[in-house]
DNA sequence: TTCTTCATGTAAACGGTTACATGATTCG
DNA sequence: CGAATCATGTAACCGTTTACATGAAGAA
């Protein structure tokens, strides 16, 4: 547990950062598989301070505005190393309020039925598109190493899976007999 | 939100149930989409009773064990047909503790990289198996609005989000250099 | 000058988990 | 008789979200 710990040392570990800046990452390139607010974020910085994981230096941006520069330790990085490399238990399946919807199916009529699907695939279209997007951004295949790189293999995991809840969406349909009123061909 | 709220009514709504049968079905065929333990189920039923949603029959078990029956109210079938039938957005994506490490997978040696791997894929393949055979227990294509069809949907929901996981893994493997190292075929 | 972004915090509330607590019933 | 299961609750804690709060710097 305390997952966001090891997310905050990982960050920080390639180069100094302030709590603003490692707010930022989460709401790019992290969000891929974790996320957290500024209010969660600066809290934690404090705390692995308390426990020597993280040291800051004050530095004034301009005049007066004070910003604090984190840099990770050695016990932070022996921590951080030592997490990396275990092996947990698969996850827990997610809560998930679409499946949950579907297993309450039969209260549904048709069209009601109909139009979860459509709206769903709708978004899970549309969210592939912007992945795909992402990758022609980043241009093919970056090579192992480069900044690009971890990002690449998130964004295609993000490709992965949306694509397989369409093929699941798909079969849902043909199970519950609504072939005939989605263009499934469209996904 | 509070959608635990959505599941306890779905449930009760299909027969009268007690705070135990609620967590038993939690722990066997809800837990494809949702979990709770008794510590949440009995407080949301109490908030459920005061907000009109339920009612319950004291009955005595033997001879003095008493058991609370819930059954649903007009209030709460309204207010769960009209969540049931509302399209929401896509699930934010759950936060991920594999992804994340694999995003950091350029601190660790390669036979970590690979034991990472291998735990996945082989855990992955573990679980798609005891779907399968939960499958095979079902016995093919339950039809529509048997008892045993939505599970039925869930659990193909499983098979194909992890049929994706591995495949993603393949790809995951594949880019990282790792091919040598791992028997792909095996998955 | 005004709006956006940079920058850092705290407080209240919520959903969920773990642990504590109790007692009856049923089955081997 | 003892163990497993049935049955119901509470308390403490944890991670996370939403809202509250403040102010400087940079760009238009």
């Amino acid at each position: 547990m305390r997952e966001l710990k090891y997310a905050i040392l990982g960050l920080v570990k390639s180069q100094p950062l302030t709590g603003y800046d490692i707010t930022k990452s989460f709401n790019d390139s992290l969000s891929k598989f974790w996320d957290a607010r500024h209010s969660q974020i600066y809290p934690e910085l404090k705390r692995l301070v308390d426990e020597g994981m993280l040291e800051f230096k004050v530095t004034i941006q301009g005049e007066r505005l004070e910003k604090k520069l984190y840099t990770i330790t050695e016990r932070g990085k022996e921590e951080f190393a030592n997490w990396l490399g275990t092996d947990e238990e698969l996850a827990a399946t997610p809560k998930d309020a679409f499946r949950m919807r579907l297993y309450f199916g039969e209260n549904l009529t048709k069209p009601e039925l109909v139009d979860l699907y459509k709206g769903q695939l709708e978004k899970l279209k549309q969210r592939i598109s912007t992945l795909e997007k992402r990758i022609e951004e980043i241009g093919r295949v970056p090579a192992l190493k480069t900044d690009d790189f971890p990002e690449y293999l998130l964004i295609m995991g993000g490709i992965y899976r949306d694509r397989a809840s369409i093929e699941w969406l798909k079969f849902c349909i043909e199970a519950t007999d609504c072939t005939e009123l989605i263009d499934v061909e469209d996904y």
